[in-house]
DNA sequence: TAGATTGTTAATCGATTAACAATC
DNA sequence: TAGATTGTTAATCGATTAACAATC
């Protein structure tokens, strides 16, 4: 019999990758509901994915193997996944922009469940250095280069407007983050190593536009 | 010769509409700098795409096809762009929860940019009502349905609790909207019909958790 | 047993990239 | 002209799906 568990330093697809936290989602589901099997079929018919795509998801993850007939045991199932994901590790973050956005995120309870714990927030207004929202202590921009080295800070959070993303990004950079969530819209000149995620309203409001423009064009008329 | 023009109901890949807005933010910074001509080649190399990809991408929104040698014209470009999107067409939403999330994008400018425009806010706490965030009044969520359906609303934004989403999503779905943007982590079941646009905070932190596994374990060790 | 389910291998599909002729 | 650039057609690549044997 092989080793069923995943190599440590195996890599998922994005497209995987996003796939889990709605899986995790419907396994939560399916324990409180008292369920303790759930088939791979199960959660492709809910989450509307082919079945194969679900099966090949969990393998890569899965410390076990599913059972014929009955599936994979739903609390092995949602450790493996949280385990992958890393929500076990506590992952410390410093916020950037102490705005509304920043305010909203710093308010932000899910976080906890990720593992994703902001320990500090910056910003340049006076106004806001050394308040605290929601337990969290705002700094001036001028010492987050020296807490996130001191600190030994990976993740950055750069909710400051567009403008001031590039510098922001720098200041991380220097300070040994090893990755960005960027709530700016702008393309964000990193070194290599350093992962920039976009959290891209933009794209977002794209795809809502296109919808309603094809709804709209679909329902006047059908002429070629 | 041809007439360029795509056609009306044609549309874009996702992918393809996703990276319009980065097209869109390249060119607005080379006009402001001055320029009138841009090259596909030299978006591909700014934005780190295949140029082949990035003329695709522009031949599908473009009125006129680019000039040997010189490229597109910028505002030409812009124009384009912006018409294909719906940029300039004034979409009235509404925004359902004004916790802090909600009123975060509440004052969000930038979405004047891509004609987005929230015209009312609703919630179920009582000391909201009627207070305006904004210049935007927050109703009762009894008041929801009914309001979409008189000021024939398409787009709802859902910043509720994941718990809340589903309910908030059913009363949209009857106030006759046509696309969600929904913020709230929970797969939405809604008619065909309707689009459900996910921001999707899980997969996204999804993403920043496996570069920092993979980065701290290659750092670690290179032993198979 | 029959049937639900897993998991593998091969086929399909769609997006990206490469190659190249056409144009200014 | 030579060279930068466009835009098309064909090749590649990777993700998803289909087919099917194995298992409980």
């Amino acid at each position: 019999m092989k080793d069923k568990t995943p190599a440590k330093n195996s890599y998922l697809t994005i497209q995987t990758l996003q796939r889990m936290p709605y899986y995790l989602q419907y396994l939560k589901k399916a324990k409180a509901e008292g369920r303790t099997d759930v088939s791979a079929s199960a959660i492709a018919a809910e989450l509307q994915l082919n079945d194969v795509l679900v099966r090949k998801d969990i393998a890569a993850v899965s410390s076990t193997g599913g059972r014929p007939k009955a599936g994979f045991n739903v609390c092995t199932l949602i450790r493996d996944i949280e385990q992958y994901m890393g929500y076990h590790t506590t992952k410390e973050t410093v916020l950037v922009g102490a705005g509304s956005l920043g305010k909203a995120l710093l308010r932000n309870r899910e976080f906890d469940m990720y593992g994703l714990k902001i320990v500090a927030a910056f910003d340049v207004r006076r106004s806001l250095i050394h308040k605290k929202i929601n337990g969290v202590e705002v700094y001036s921009l001028a010492k987050l280069k020296n807490f996130c080295l001191r600190q030994n800070i990976q993740i950055g959070i750069i909710t400051v407007p567009a403008e001031a993303a590039q510098d922001v990004a720098n200041r991380l950079v220097d300070g040994g983050i090893q990755a960005i969530w960027n709530f700016a819209f702008v393309k964000l000149q990193v070194p290599e190593h350093v992962l920039v995620q976009n959290e891209d309203l933009a794209s977002s409001l794209a795809m809502l536009s296109q919808h309603l423009r094809l709804a709209n064009e679909m329902g006047e008329s059908w002429i070629e």
